[in-house]
DNA sequence: TTATAATATTGTTATTCGACGATAAACGAT
DNA sequence: ATCGTTTATCGTCGAATAACAATATTATAA
């Protein structure tokens, strides 16, 4: 059977369900506002469980959004910002998209629809 | 009981999760694409039942990455680039940090590690 | 070698997701 | 009023996710 999607549209889903959830955004918010990277102070920061926060890290980390340096006894996190270059040149794409095409050049909706969408 | 994340941190989250499936990113390169808004013609192209395909549109609709306009029988979909500047800005500070911060600054790890990680 | 950190893994539970077929809804045209 | 076309919703199922406590792992220090 044929693969219905290419690698491209995988790889960016990929990354987006990495940083689809709050907390391991929030892990990757403190590594980017420490200098120094962080070792087991993201558990305490994110009000979880020790357990739960590193099954958030080893996401992170198979996602390649961030390194984990062991430093017996620690782990030092670091991220790894070249992991998301796909998705962010995706957003980007939309975005000139946005600048580019205004609504009178074939398009059958407006891009910034004014009114409220019924749902 | 105290909130967990912020609205910030549950805002990209959100956002990330709209993007985090296949489908869905090839339906949005579908709609760049196209310089005219794709109908039932994104159900074709997917491979995917009409119903699971409607799902996913439904998923983007409510996270504001697309507008659906009725032209009857059809729908009109629509990207809305506003809905992804959060997401994006956040991927931008990834990038920023990276261009800022090499490996002397402070950092334990290095940024980009040329050696595969054990797991 | 034994204790002692910090982190990882395991087992469990509840919830959410993704897919589908079947059916409903909407409305313009006949 | 009925039909035909397109999209939405419903019900179901299996798989994946997220959370936690408990336990295992690991390597340095004592």
């Amino acid at each position: 059977m044929n693969k219905l999607f290419n690698e491209q549209d995988e790889s960016i889903a990929e990354t987006a369900k990495a940083l689809a959830h709050p907390a391991r955004v929030k892990i990757i918010r403190l590594l980017l506002s420490k200098t120094s990277c962080v070792g087991g102070e993201i558990t305490a920061d994110l009000g979880l469980a020790q357990s739960t926060v590193s099954e958030h890290l080893r996401i992170l980390k198979v996602a390649g959004v961030i390194v984990g340096e062991i430093e017996h006894p620690r782990v030092c996190y670091t991220l790894k910002p070249s992991s998301i270059n796909t998705l962010a040149s995706f957003l980007e794409q939309i975005n000139i998209k946005a600048s580019t095409a205004k609504t009178d050049d074939g398009l059958c909706c407006p891009l910034e629809n004014p009114f409220e969408q019924k749902d």
